[in-house]
DNA sequence: CTAGATATACTCTGATTGAGTATATAGGGG
DNA sequence: CCCCTATATACTCAATCAGAGTATATCTAG
């Protein structure tokens, strides 16, 4: 009965980098398959922590030298490997958050770096609200939140309604939360809005008809851990200063504006982010300037490794500003 | 060489209660062994999650219905069971946060509510500063710092003077951090000062003549588990309502004060914390008054749920406030 | 009735934040 | 060369909030 023999423990890496703007996270793929993050057995008795394992399989599956890495959470679901069948070893699986400077080459053969807002579009404001959201997701969710069966099970479980407007600002009263990645695809899935629970057979992705593809799918629930590691990476963003993981040494305070803009999925207000990350302490000026950008040209800044012994906790923390 | 077989699952559960303006934290205790967190295994084929599988022994050994439950932290550590040599299973052990209102009759034998600040008793600065603090922890600190032998192994690590200047405000420049919690107990431990230590034969250890029990130890590594949950607990209270997780249905602005206050360790300013709670919208009057507290009569107040569809985030964010 | 204890209300000041305007310095086209 | 445009950088202003303190209200004990 306890048959602990059928256990297998896997380690999923979302290892993310900014690019020219772009938040992607390192996936592979190949044939017509869907994409998938790169994945690990963890073998204790080779590895002495778990983090220990998860940088040498990255080492030698991509030739990836990790430096920030985080944990996210631990699936133990049964239902996970849905689709080859409830017969094999039943995995755990422990999912990361990796941060790294620059995209190096890759030896991995079939991996790439994927952009973020390929997978989850709704979750991109910088240009304003995503079209997806107003003129595809919307619209179904109202019409999944008035399909309310009388199928909430949980005690004190939250209505549907309630929950498009926690989750998805509808019905007015909250504003859209950036945080909230992983409850925003979770209720996706739940409403059978995503490719992931078609594949999976949940009943409500059988209501739709022509439901158009919302955001690239995903193997597994790899677009689940995806949105588990960009919704800490935001929330961690405002208290530590984690976006500097993902800069090179020297950079333009636009240029780190970019980037936080890029993970959070929303507009900064210049000249308020420049006063912040100045006056923090967060970064000092190498001296040097960049003429790259076009007009003026703009000092180059470096980290200040030194805050992380001043202050208990810093981030880059601010409100969305409007475009 | 991949002996997969030989992984066996686990999930602890700190769970964690106040009374009477005393945080505790639920263990089992026998004959003259260390206190333990609950402990129960996962059997994949009997719970579809590992929520669901902690809920349920959780329920069958203590009679507690678990309500707000948190994942922690998922350690894959060999050390972890130094104790009984390396023969054994190696298991994996996914740790768990769960808070509840009220502690109820237990009817698993062997089990109470201990105090946190019995195992880690450095944490506590409602009465100001510890004692134990000045007279032991930081003299010994000081001493280990100075015995700094050139074993930063770790790229970029962080010096022994830098660490303890981050995590126990030693040296000048930084506060004392309440959430740095784990981060202390580790320090600790690295540096031999913590009897679990001694007990894993760390080498640290043997230099201490005289060394007074700094805490209450506990058994395997559950003392880093009960600190990963208060340093989570402790971090959340800032940004979302949890702190109505640990209270009765109805409560005096001045209880709600001493939990938070019993929590995250530190005093607050009576008149600002009244101010915060009631401007936030967090609660709202029952219109009944207790008499119970000596004085003036206290307004009773319940926990407005609505907040939660309202505002993305709220917590109790406040700064420690002098004594 | 008074002292002591607690609850509750209000004030004041400085820091932080959101938003906007103004100035500085580059390149390119006429 | 000068003007235009694009970008970087500096400064202003009002609203809000956080920390700290003072004042008032209402109970119980004696």
């Amino acid at each position: 009965m306890n048959e602990t023999a059928s256990i297998e423990i896997g380690l999923n890496a979302a290892i993310v980098s900014v690019r020219e703007g772009q938040p992607n996270v390192l996936v592979t793929r190949e044939g017509d398959k869907w994409d998938a993050l790169p994945y690990g057995p963890f073998t204790p008795l080779d590895h002495r922590t778990l983090d220990i394992g998860l940088r040498n399989w990255v080492r030698e599956q991509t030739g990836l030298e990790l430096g920030y890495v985080e944990q996210l959470y631990t699936f133990g679901d049964r239902g996970r490997h849905a689709q080859r069948g409830d017969a094999g070893p039943h995995v755990m699986s422990v999912g990361y958050l990796a941060l790294i400077g620059e995209e190096p080459q890759l030896e991995l053969k079939g991996a790439s770096f994927g952009r973020w807002y390929a997978y989850l579009p709704w979750e991109d404001w910088r240009a304003g609200k995503p079209d997806i959201l107003v003129s595809e997701i919307e619209p179904r969710l109202k019409q999944w939140a008035e399909r309310c069966e009388v199928d909430e099970t949980r005690v004190a479980a939250l209505t549907r309604p309630e929950r498009l407007r926690i989750c998805f600002a509808l019905g007015g009263g909250a504003d859209w939360d950036e945080e909230k990645v992983l409850e925003r695809y979770e209720l996706l899935y739940e409403a059978g809005l995503v490719a992931e629970a078609r594949r999976d057979g949940r009943s409500a992705a059988k209501q739709w008809d022509d439901l158009p593809q919302l955001g690239r799918p995903m193997q597994f629930d790899h677009r689940r851990i995806l949105s588990t590691a960009i919704s800490r990476l935001r929330g961690k963003l405002k208290y530590r200063p984690v976006v500097f993981e993902m800069m090179p040494e020297t950079f333009t305070l636009f240029e780190l504006q970019k980037t936080v803009e890029a993970v959070s999925g929303h507009h900064l207000h210049k000249q308020n982010f420049r006063r912040l990350v100045e006056n923090g302490g967060l970064v000092e000026p190498t001296g040097d300037v960049s003429t790259e950008t076009g007009g003026r040209p703009a000092k180059l800044f470096r980290f200040r490794r030194d805050v992380l012994l001043e202050r208990p906790s810093l981030g880059v923390r601010m409100k969305a500003g409007r475009i």
